[in-house]
RNA sequence: GCCCGGAUGGCGGAAUGGCAGACGCAGGGGACUCAAAAUCCCCCGGCCGCAAGGUCGUGUGGGUUCAAGUCCCACUCCGGGCACCA
């Protein structure tokens, strides 16, 4: 489109003198007030698209918004460089992951400087640096130190085609590998671990706490997923060496119970298993031990019958309540990850016991006392217990006391909370990570690598090869190595960590990448940290922030951040998906629609301005056949300020006068309107109150009764700076033109409203009879409850509608509305 | 299955319990132009009406209230998350 001034001399002019300005670089000791805003940093993948340019145009809008308002606001940049589409790149093309990691960082960094974001590049952070991988290693060390890192067998997706682990993604969904097409089978293998799980009641709760989202919170509790219940002992009947442990939510419900299971993973099954039952037992722990993870996880009404999925052991067990002979069965709806791996089943309230007992004919004992009007199998609402001996006719809570204090007596039990939470496992059968800096010595085992040997970085002279498997595992001259400990012969260790530990302490390091050897100092660290505002995809409202989480908390208890608050983001805000044609907008599914044709010709203040205004900010967006035209509305908007700033038009009149008065008002009231909308994430009404203002401004300085210079300057102005963070290139671009080339609008202070500007003199007052609006009457702002109620019954055409008849009610709430009930 | 969201014109959306549809897009009409583009002006939820105006209208059905898109109850549909968690 046709634009009043050249959009890309324009916007690259101001991208060049904010670089140079230096206005976005705060330093350390910056005496301003501060404010950390922060966009989650990206995975490299190639210029920009919309996901980006949406991210970032809120990021920057709150670094230029809150710098006006006096702040000294730390704007950083990184790339989170490691993972596996570069290692999957460098294997097809037979490369170094690097090069395409460098490259494609370049290219994201241009696109990115295109839309005019400004960021203090001083502090760039990329994963890969050997200088971020020396501190993500000392952090690893200093896990290792407190006892949160520890290494435990734990099973992977193992390709026999490729001998190599696969990521789940790289996992079809009928179990086959995505590049040979063999049968994934699991595997287990000693692995490395973060003990999340330490910090599970702390990062509970203090979600609480946090200004994040109420989904977003919602998700992360349930992700720790913590029961309250009570763990005991059922003692196999014959074996008085052998009793299996079970954990329950509802210890009330012993009374109920009719059998027991164990998972296909149990220690003690080979144990309970009998010659009869061994093959049964066999043929199941097989299958659900094969490529059939899915099958296992998929829900119980799928897939394979029931009664194919559990098999009787030939052992039992003695209910601790009622000394009841139980049969113990396997069945793979028992996760050996959860709890004890093994648990007492309630088929009358329990549905997937019920399920389970329907099919093996197992019996079904109540111990509460459904609703008179209850049809269905298994009953886990509240009610009264009963068939429960000493516990009948007391409340469930009440039941569950008196049964845990019972157990603890009776079977070794006791009161325990359990989490869903998992520990962290960080190992990764991957090159293109951050190395574990670890070697194993046949002498001393385990040994660090010493703080002054990091980093520990991976050699440059390997290619990546078809076969898929990681570089460190073979290339010799990385592999071995001596031992810091007694100097002999060892190996090092050839994993990397996931990438999700780079993700999880970079925004510390930017705090600070400027003191030399530590990650970051805790001092300065402390100027800043928590983040003021962290701002980023829905996607990550578990994994990462959950791990971000546990880090920070880590890294103070470790010694590494004394000081620091033990929660890294106060305040959270997820922005929507862009998706077109129903799916995420997305490289892999190819349906981009990349920002630099818009740079061309809306400009990246037109694109900006598209994406404050489409919609609210944290809802999806539909990018449709439509799009174009509103994109190209924005643009419209900010030439038709342009050119009304340019005078086009405008006619001018000495006096000042009501109309006057009245634009003025018009102008303050969008101050309180845009600043309310910044405050609140309400960028699209921000927006279209400018688009308002704009309309005003132009009907009034156009007609031929013309506009006072003073009210003129002050209208524009006001745009400008209202305009700044959103559209920062045309407004810097006017403020120029209008105050001098040296003025910067975006180190101006935010305008602030005139208090009695605000409010009208008068306003329109309605007037309704039962709720339906009958007339309307330009009264004083400030008009009494009688008064109005007077005038509203004085008007006319009200009157005549009431024709003489004495109203039953009338509700005055000056002085906008008033409501007459016949 | 459970847990969150959401449903408003042709479309994106706006509306501290108080004039539903701001703002924009699309569409229609007009001005300017030889013409087109750009720009500017006007109209734009349905129905009745020449008009003034009336009437219905925020997924469905109830309710609370002087007043409900907004609050409560029940449901339908759509989107997302988790999914055998004992």
């Amino acid at each position: 489109m046709a634009r009043p001034f050249d959009v890309v001399a324009l916007e690259s002019k101001w991208q060049q003198r904010w670089r140079d300005s230096g206005l976005y670089e705060v330093d350390n000791d910056d005496p301003r007030e501060r404010f950390y805003a922060l966009c989650m940093y990206p995975y490299p993948s190639g210029a920009a698209h919309q996901g980006h340019v949406r991210n970032y145009t809120f990021g920057d809008l709150v670094v230029r918004y809150q710098t006006m308002r006096g702040k000294a606001v730390l704007s950083p940049f990184g790339f989170d460089s490691f993972g596996l589409p570069a290692e999957n790149a460098a294997i097809k093309a037979g490369s170094h992951p690097r090069l395409f990691t460098d490259q494609r960082i370049e290219e994201l960094r241009a696109s990115v400087q295109k839309l005019g974001a400004v960021y203090d590049w001083r502090r760039e952070v990329r994963s890969h640096d050997p200088e971020y991988i020396k501190y993500s290693q000392l952090i690893f060390l200093k896990f290792f130190e407190a006892g949160l890192a520890y290494r435990a067998n734990a099973p992977v997706n193992w390709c026999p085609g490729c001998a190599t682990v696969l990521a789940n993604e790289q996992v079809n969904a009928d179990g086959t590998c995505d590049r040979s097409g063999d049968l994934v089978e699991r595997k287990n293998l000693e692995q490395w671990f973060f003990k999340i799980t330490a910090y599970a009641d702390e990062l509970l709760n203090e979600v609480d706490g946090l200004e994040w989202p109420d989904r977003v919170k919602t998700m992360q509790r349930n992700w720790i997923g913590r029961s309250e219940g009570a763990e005991f002992a059922l003692q196999v009947d014959g074996q008085p060496d052998l009793a299996i442990r079970v954990f329950t939510t509802r210890p009330d419900t012993g009374f109920g119970v009719t059998y027991a299971v164990v998972a296909p993973e149990h220690p003690l099954l080979d144990q309970l298993t009998t010659a009869e039952q061994r093959d049964g037992v066999d043929e199941l722990v097989t299958r659900a031990r094969g490529a059939s993870e899915l099958e296992r996880t998929a829900s119980s009404d799928s897939g394979i019958g029931l009664d194919k999925r559990g098999a009787f052991t030939g052992s039992y067990v003695i209910n601790p309540f009622n000394g009841d002979k139980l049969p113990v069965y396997v069945a793979d709806y028992v996760l050996g990850t959860y709890g004890t791996g093994a648990i007492m089943a309630v088929p009358a309230e329990d549905e997937r016991d019920y399920a389970f007992a329907q099919v093996h004919n197992l019996p079904l004992v109540r111990t509460v006392a459904p609703p008179a009007d209850f049809e269905g199998g298994a009953y886990s609402g509240d009610g009264v217990k009963i068939n429960s001996g000493f516990l009948d006719g007391l409340s469930i809570s009440e039941a569950k006391k008196q049964a845990t204090a019972f157990l603890g007596e009776r079977a070794a039990g006791e009161a325990k909370v359990n989490f869903r939470l998992r520990d962290w496992l960080v190992s990764r059968q991957r090159f293109w990570g951050c190395p574990i800096p670890i070697v194993y010595c046949d002498g001393c085992g385990i040994v660090p690598v010493p703080a002054e040997q990091l980093p520990v970085v991976a050699p440059d002279d390997v290619s990546m090869d078809k076969s898929g498997q990681s570089p460190l595992a073979t290339h010799e001259g990385f592999r071995s190595t001596t031992c810091p400990t007694c100097g002999g012969a060892a190996r090092r260790e050839a994993d990397t960590m996931d990438t999700f530990t780079d993700s999880s302490w970079y925004f510390l390091r930017y705090t600070d990448p400027f003191t030399p050897g530590v990650p970051f100092d805790p001092s300065a660290a402390a100027k800043w940290m928590p983040v003021d505002q962290y701002i980023g995809g829905i996607e990550h409202a578990i994994l990462h922030l959950l791990y971000a989480r546990f880090y920070m908390k880590a890294l103070v208890d470790v010694g590494l951040a004394p000081g620091l608050p033990r929660e890294p983001f106060r305040r959270l805000f997820t922005q929507g998906m862009i998706r077109m044609g129903g799916s995420k907008m997305s490289k892999s599914k190819g349906n981009l629609v990349a920002p630099q044709q818009y740079y061309e010709s809306v400009g990246a203040d037109g694109l900006r301005l598209f994406h404050l205004f489409v919609g609210p900010p944290n809802d999806d967006f539909d990018w449709t056949e439509q799009t174009n035209d509103v994109i190209d509305g924005c643009a419209r908007f900010i030439d038709r300020l342009w050119r009304l700033a340019e005078l086009e038009e405008v006619t001018w009149r000495d006096e000042a006068d009501a109309t006057d008065l009245a634009v003025r008002r018009a102008v303050h009231k969008t101050i309180v309107r845009v600043t309310d909308g910044f405050e609140k994430w309400g960028y699209n009404t921000g927006v279209a109150a400018l688009m308002e203002l704009l309309n005003t401004l132009s009907k009034w300085a156009r007609d031929a009764h013309g506009a006072h210079r003073a009210t003129f300057d002050e209208a524009i102005d006001t745009m400008c700076l209202l305009l700044a963070p959103m559209a920062p290139h045309v407004s810097a671009e006017l403020w120029a033109k209008r105050h001098g080339d040296d003025q910067l609008v975006h180190a101006q202070s935010w305008p602030t409203a005139d208090p009695s500007l605000v409010v009208d003199d008068t306003v329109t007052m309605v007037i309704q009879i039962a709720g339906k609006v009958k007339a309307r009457l330009e009264v004083a702002a400030d008009i009494s409850e009688a008064d109005a109620t007077a005038a509203a019954l004085a008007e006319p055409s009200i009157a005549a509608l009431l024709n003489g008849a004495a109203p039953s009610r009338v509700i005055a709430r000056p002085p906008k509305l008033v409501n007459i009930v016949p």
